[in-house]
DNA sequence: ATGAAAGCGCTAACAT
DNA sequence: ATGTTAGCGCTTTCAT
């Protein structure tokens, strides 16, 4: 049985609550004392046990983190990002997966809140009017990651998705291509997915070229979705010569299924990804993509959290950050950037 | 503030041992007080502080999970997969990530003992006296992953590594090559490293073939270090006719560097991996790899370890999964297996 | 079957 | 500066 902190007190013929003084440095403690108690507790091992702290504190220290799916390497290259933040500042971290089912999200965003957790992080690609029910009910401190939370007292870390969308977009238009195709996420992803979708029909439309919904997929994300998805744009006869995913899972899913119809990347079709995950650079051909700060952003997120958590002022909720638009072999037909 | 216990008996006129009697299932009460309490408990949206519980309880529901690090595909599916079964169980993980570095390790694994989780699944690659004394020392239930415990009380799941490494070495070797290469895993990884290398190097001497350590280097299991691992390799004029890296990650990065160095896979250089993440048969080539059920780990893990916490006897502690080695492009230069 | 009360390990008023 | 004490919200004997 771990000791507790009679133990100490007894030991170091100290009262407890001068036990509680020392070792959360709360109050000025004689230095007498103070090394006595620092003697005890190193003899007997003393941990302070995290419950009882948190029954009269209210505070677990524990972070929730809500992820659409830990194996997306954009989400796990994020989730690092901030369990290493978190850990540091002495938080850590409970993550869930909603694989982005609103229903099973709030459910989830709900269980935290049972599990009382100190604040959420919460990776999502829409907000329903759900959410942010549970936001406002649970007055709980909130880190949203790619949208926008609307709302001031609500963290909101992401880039310009339509912005980065439309500039990849014109990149392909510029060059000539007139049927340029998107593999778009879900309808259902009301904001993120929404927004780079949005970002590519506004290239389309400023350059005069009709919207062609037969180029146009829908995949949930990963690499299959994207094999899927290019594959089905492949069949229908209408000979994309570039193809913009929303995700560079899906963009990898894509060029397999280019390859495996007996067309060529990018010297048949160019395609391009969203996210710049590490794999990116590695893939066979190297995938022009959006390049997201993903560990900024998620570093960012725990920061702003903790702060809110803590009850210090933050300046600033609503956070857009640079994105770059990487260019490397997957879109080098004609020209190097 | 959430409701307590006393506010729901207040107000469902009973005292507080019957409240917790009924949301415990634990005694059996008159289904008219219970009725009460239940109406109560949903009148006053009551969940029980889960802070309290654990003081009394002396039980977390909260599983410690240490990995190497998320943003491996092998590991997040695995977390993935644990995750999943461990919430089904009412269980939540705390993960984190340990970099493969021992010293860091036993820190973390303290740390989770700090916290007072109810069990660790640690995933390594190795085990030092410095584990075994933490799992005697801490006398917490532990699953560990790609090693063996050792101990009777220890649960470990794993596939035969050796074997599995001797089996992919073999085909090559069958093929008629002399000169195969192999990216390791760093030369501290201890079991799952040395295991896979000593599969190799059992293969080349069942087949007559020295040695040459000018066809091994070494890498730390990531993309870039399978990369850098290969350039070494072509580099120094063995010129290898087949690579097989120690996990796919690392057989990903090999594969760009040795199209880099304007070479072919498998045209000029035959690849093969180890892991089968779901990436493997995405990659351009798709990768002949060892597909090790990592899901079936992460859940078997999960269960194991729970069946533990929750006093079970366990049957099977030291588990060794099956394993496949799966034939794609990357290997096909004479034959389809 | 139900209630009263003790206590889990800690913090924070309040005394001294 | 230090100690005493009253909870935090729950479970669990022990009575009834």
């Amino acid at each position: 049985m771990p000791s507790t902190i009679d133990h100490v007190a007894k030991r170091a013929g100290v009262s407890k609550a001068t036990v509680s003084r020392v070792i959360n440095n709360s109050k000025t403690v004689s230095s007498e004392l103070r090394m006595k108690v620092l003697v005890a507790v190193e003899e007997l091992n003393f941990v302070p046990n995290p419950a009882a702290r948190s029954l009269v504190s209210k505070k677990s220290r524990i972070i929730g983190v809500v992820v659409t799916d830990v194996t997306n390497l954009f989400v796990s290259v994020l989730v690092k990002s901030i369990e290493n933040y978190a850990l540091n500042q002495g938080y850590n971290i409970m993550i869930i997966n909603s694989n982005g089912i609103t229903v099973r999200e709030i459910d989830l965003l709900l269980m935290l809140k049972d599990k009382r957790v100190d604040g959420i992080i919460f990776l999502t690609s829409h907000l329903m009017q759900e959410h942010k029910l549970f936001f406002k009910a649970s007055s709980l401190p909130i880190a949203l990651i790619n949208v926008s939370g609307g709302d001031e007292s609500i963290i909101g870390i992401r880039i310009d998705n339509r912005r980065a969308a439309f500039e990849m977009t014109c990149y392909f238009l510029k060059k000539g291509y007139t049927r340029v195709g998107m593999i778009r996420a879900p309808r259902d992803d009301l904001f993120t997915g929404k927004e780079r979708f949005s970002g590519y029909r506004q290239a389309l439309k400023e350059s005069g070229i009709a919207y062609n919904e037969q180029l146009v997929t829908t995949g949930s994300l990963r690499v299959e979705d994207g094999y899927r998805a290019a594959r089905a744009l492949l069949e229908n006869g209408t000979e994309p010569e570039a193809l913009f995913a929303a995700c560079d899972l899906m963009a990898f899913g894509a060029i397999r299924a280019i390859l495996d119809s007996g067309r060529k990347v990018p010297e048949d079709i160019e395609v391009a990804g969203f996210d710049d995950v590490p794999m990116a650079s590695y893939y066979n051909p190297t995938l022009t993509t959006v390049h997201q700060p993903i560990e900024e952003m998620g570093k960012l997120a725990a920061e702003k959290l903790i702060e809110i958590i803590e009850g210090k002022t933050v300046d600033q909720c609503d956070i857009v950050l640079p994105f770059e638009i990487v260019f490397r072999e997957s879109t080098a037909k004609t020209d190097k950037y």
